[in-house]
DNA sequence: TTATGAGATATTGCATACAATTCTTGCCGG
DNA sequence: CCGGCAAGAATTGTATGCAATATCTCATAA
């Protein structure tokens, strides 16, 4: 029987996986403080995991953590949104470059039925929504077997919900669960070529909405933060 | 002018600096075990210390880190090297798609600059000949001005080099320097198809050559790797 | 009123001490 | 001679304390 061990659910684990996901759910919003000390308290434990946490989630680049200064919640900058979209428009068009006629029935039993449950949050519980449309995007990813490219996708969903936090318009829904079913279609039925050209169009369209710049001081305000930081300020 | 702060030369930092050189250089070969407190006594700082340059390695896949068990130069698989090469493939791609015809005659000229080098290198002293390799292909993606993918062409080349060391033929050059040639002059003249197909091969062949199994027991090996760690092993 | 600067406060950087777990060694029984 | 077991050693996981740095407060002077 393979069961391996129960894979230590290290504290420091906790923690980071309680500070993800608040950033994104946005209960931490961009540029919110993040005081090793504050955090322990709450939870329990003291800096050292606090800050392994941290560091974790710098790497990852959900937040910033710059030195003597504490860390923040990352605000990604309207370039580093652009980047994040095309290299994930690079990695997902792999992801199903690789998955086209290669999926097992159960798992499009898998993702149809995560479809499913997309389009039911869709109108029961927006808020979860956006969360379901960037793991359909996890999960594709999951099924090609390719452990490095799941963990950069991962990555770069999770801060793509950073973005859409910063320049999207507000409680937009950030996938159209319409695309994922086409995907899930050309990929079903072997068509490479198809699955691949929707998906990159499926990635352009979500960075159109992710990029909106809800607020068009916004990009002045980056403008500024972008020399500030080269200046160490 | 544009000074900012000396970086904050934190010693976790210098410590993780001095353990990835010590990788890629394979003077800690893979596997080889990385105690803290020894580690720690030899650069004459704290664990802590160590303890972060550790987890930092860890999450850049070049160290695995067991609980518990401490830490080791990270034997990637087989199928991890396949599943490496295959995201370079892509995401190198991508760099030169941007980079084509866009190239100023400084940055050419850095290019250039480099290839010679490594020219020189290639009869002068091998050694630095692999690293050198590596980094033109980090300076390539440093050009492409986009941070995410630099980061991780940068990660995927430096675990490109321990997939060498495993699978390799001893001191083979892992990149024709021709080839770098060859794919200069292609984005000097704008020519983004042949760029794109020039870096495809490129990364193909270094493949090739990395993934050659020099030791045939080293499959099996790895085979009983996989399932030994589903155990927990 | 505004700008400046010194002191106070808060937060991070680092090292050390202790607790928990794993690995080693040597003994004992079969 | 071999296998198992228990005590000890070694190593990692975590917490805490002190030092260094940044931030804030507020008084003082132009």
């Amino acid at each position: 029987m393979p069961k391996g061990k129960p894979p230590a659910p290290s504290k420091s684990d906790a923690v980071y996986r309680v500070l993800k996901r608040a950033i994104l759910d946005q209960a931490l919003t961009a540029g919110a403080k993040l005081p090793e000390d504050a955090i322990g308290e709450k939870l329990g434990v003291s800096r050292t995991i606090v800050r392994q946490a941290l560091a974790r989630l710098n790497g990852e680049g959900l937040i910033e953590l710059r030195p003597h200064k504490g860390a923040c919640v990352a605000q990604p900058t309207l370039e580093d949104g652009r980047n994040i979209f095309t290299v994930r428009r690079s990695l997902e068009t792999l992801v199903v470059e690789g998955l086209a006629g290669r999926l097992t029935p159960q798992q499009l039993h898998l993702l149809e039925a995560h479809v499913e449950a997309e389009d039911k949050a869709r109108t029961e519980q927006p808020a979860a929504s956006i969360q379901l449309a960037g793991e359909f995007h996890v999960l594709l990813a999951r099924l090609s077997g390719n452990d490095i490219l799941l963990r950069y996708v991962t990555e770069l969903v999770s801060r793509s919900s950073l973005i859409l936090s910063l320049y999207g318009r507000p409680h937009s829904p950030d996938c159209a669960v319409s695309e994922h079913r086409e995907l899930i279609a050309a990929l079903a039925r072997g068509d490479s070529e198809t699955a691949c050209g929707l998906m990159h169009h499926h990635i352009e369209a979500i960075a159109a909405r992710a990029l909106l710049t809800k607020n068009p001081d916004r990009e002045f305000h980056d403008l500024l933060a972008a020399y500030a930081k080269e200046e160490g300020l």
